[in-house]
DNA sequence: GCCGTTTTCGGCCCGACTGTTTTCAGTCG
């Protein structure tokens, strides 16, 4: 029998953890659920071989109890524990105390009281008017509810990607920071997460009212603003709300600190300044002299004995740990990169030409871009066979001397179904950089699909892998793949892993590529760009690869030209 | 249920906001 996965696990447990919570258990049992579901969902190896070996309570939030639990959902296929509670509580409170408006207290009511158990009968319940008949539900919530229920995207946690909503977000901030006060992004706009489900802006002002009205002058919102002193929102063109934080300079980096969060990454902080007699929150840090407040961040850290963590490691994935004892890795940036090894023109599916595509690399201080368009089997892409490949290699000799910018002949060739390539040897080995990827047979099995990679990543002329699991978020799940077996092909064979920076890929994703550091693979960071606007792409790429704790060592791209070439050589001859 | 520069037992994050209540519980981030 297979063993369960991470997400399978981790679903078992949080639906544990939930039903006890309905049942009245005590508020910290049921916390501990949910953490040790995090953590497994967080966790890169399969936690169930873990269990097995008896090795999971050496993971943060997994103690005895848990792990004995994870054995018994691998070995038996179910946990007991589970069954019994399913047999205490209806399954279906469970959705609806994840309702807006309700939560665990109000579900149990409406069971208890009006015979619920969906939230079907819920919605129809609000619509007769009888959900206010249940203690601690009145009118408003009930009109809440069936607002809700009733909404199109009922159900549905509505995420857009980063790279959609970063750049409004940052028009947004540009344009409130006109009224001279200092505007920034936080949440999971600032971490660098993959998606985001509202856009959080704090601001540094004595003067809210006067950021009220600009916020409600930005093109971008959709709607009315409501307010606080403290806090004001509104709908946005995105379709997701911007959230602003407002509070005086003096305490800025407390805010910003809380506003940006993760909230696993708060709640550790919030712990360890009780363990030292403090108490933290967006006011500052309060202690035996008082209420302590900070402008800028670097205090807050330094008020529990951290240095300054990046935004992007704010995860609880470790990084306290780290910052106490100042071994915070330096964390890759754009700035660091000196080329692009991943970009279309419009000999295949880009819509730039060689030239164009030259020159929008060369604005971002690139000393060198490859051209590396798709193979034939591609046909929907306009994939080159090799005759089209060498008249290509022609017209980039022409652009070379045009531009300064040293081109790359290059190629992103299909990883066929068998794991063969899409060229021949022949002509793969007069390319000066080889991304090999799949773009076909997502479904294949999990050992297919493995093999598959592997004998890509083992070919003596393929220099990375690109978007090496073919997720497409909100589309498509990572393929299946044994991703120890290929993290360990990939040290073996120094063939490079991409971490894919078009927003909808972001693939390998953070905590792949952490992995994939840990297992001594290397990184290249691609822009996958189809047009010249698309080079900045790379941006989200960085994303991923700093939430990994990757530095510039750890990326190709960030080396000169001539060390990749010269490395490449070498490779070539020990082969 | 987890965990330890107070602890192997007794703790376990903080504040804003809303709508429900008769002085505050529940929910949310």
């Amino acid at each position: 029998m297979a063993l369960p996965t991470n997400p399978e696990i981790a679903a078992d447990l949080e639906l544990l953890g939930a039903l006890l919570e309905l049942d009245g258990a005590v508020r910290h049992r049921v916390l501990a659920y949910r953490r040790g579901a995090a953590r497994i969902r967080a966790t890169g190896e399969s936690v169930a071989e873990l269990a097995m070996a008896g090795t999971a309570v050496e993971l943060p939030d997994i103690g005895s109890t848990l792990q004995d639990k994870i054995v018994e959902r691998a070995t038996t296929g179910s946990i007991a524990a589970l069954e019994k509670a399913k047999k205490a509580v209806p399954e279906g409170l469970v959705s609806i105390a994840a309702s807006p408006g309700l939560g665990p207290k109000r579900a149990l009511a409406v069971w208890r009281e009006a015979g619920a158990t969906t939230v079907g009968e819920v919605r129809s319940l609000a619509g007769e008017g009888r959900l206010r008949e249940v203690t601690g539900i009145g009118p408003a919530l009930e009109r809440g509810v069936l607002d809700a229920l009733n909404a199109p995207t009922a159900g549905e946690d509505e995420r857009i990607s980063l790279g959609r909503a970063l750049p409004v977000a940052e028009d947004l901030a540009r344009g409130i920071a006109e009224t001279g006060a200092r505007v920034e992004l936080a949440g999971s706009l600032r971490r660098g997460a993959d998606t985001c489900h509202d856009l959080d802006i704090v601001v540094a002002t004595d003067r809210p009212e006067g950021v009220v009205s600009a916020l409600a002058a930005q093109p971008a919102v959709a709607g009315e603003v409501s307010h606080s002193d403290v806090r004001a929102g509104a709908p946005t063109q995105l379709g997701v709300p911007v959230e602003l934080l407002m509070g005086p300079p003096s305490r800025f980096g407390n805010l910003w600190q809380h506003a940006t969060g993760s909230k696993a990454h708060n709640v550790r902080l919030r712990e360890r300044a009780l363990a030292r007699g403090l108490s933290m929150s967006e006011h500052g840090v309060d202690g035996p002299g008082g209420l302590v407040e900070h402008a800028d961040e670097e205090g807050v850290y330094a008020a529990l004995g951290l240095a300054w963590i990046p935004p992007e490691l704010r995860e609880d994935v470790g990084e306290i740990a780290l910052a106490e004892t100042g071994d915070l890795p330096e964390l890759v940036g754009v700035a660091d990169l000196r080329g692009e090894l991943h970009a279309h023109t419009d000999w295949s599916d880009g819509t730039d030409t060689i030239e164009a595509m030259a020159a929008a690399a060369a604005e971002r201080g690139y000393e060198y871009l490859a051209i590396s368009d798709h193979s034939a089997s591609l046909s929907m892409a306009g994939g080159l066979d090799p005759a089209r490949v060498r008249e290509q290699w022609r017209a980039i000799e022409r652009a070379q001397q045009k531009v300064e910018i040293r081109l790359l002949r290059a190629t992103e060739v299909d990883i066929l179904a068998d794991g063969s390539l899409d060229h021949p040897d022949e002509l793969l080995a007069e390319f000066d950089w080889v991304t090999a990827s799949v773009h076909s047979s997502f479904r294949a099995s999990r050992e297919r699909m493995t093999r598959r990679l592997i004998a890509a990543i083992e070919h003596p002329l393929v220099d990375a892998i690109g978007h090496p699991t073919g997720r497409m978020l909100g589309r498509r799940p990572h393929a299946d793949i044994d991703l120890p077996a290929v993290l360990d092909a990939a040290a073996r064979t120094g063939t490079r892993l991409e971490i894919n920076g078009q927003p909808r890929r972001r693939d390998l994703d953070d905590a792949m590529a952490r992995q994939a550091l840990a297992a001594g693979a290397g990184l290249v960071v691609g822009s996958d760009a189809h047009a010249a606007d698309s080079l900045d792409f790379a941006r989200y790429g960085i994303a991923t690869a700093r939430r990994a704790g990757a530095t510039a060592a750890d990326i190709a791209n960030t080396r000169p030209w001539g060390e990749l070439a010269a490395a490449r050589k070498a490779r070539a001859a020990r082969s």
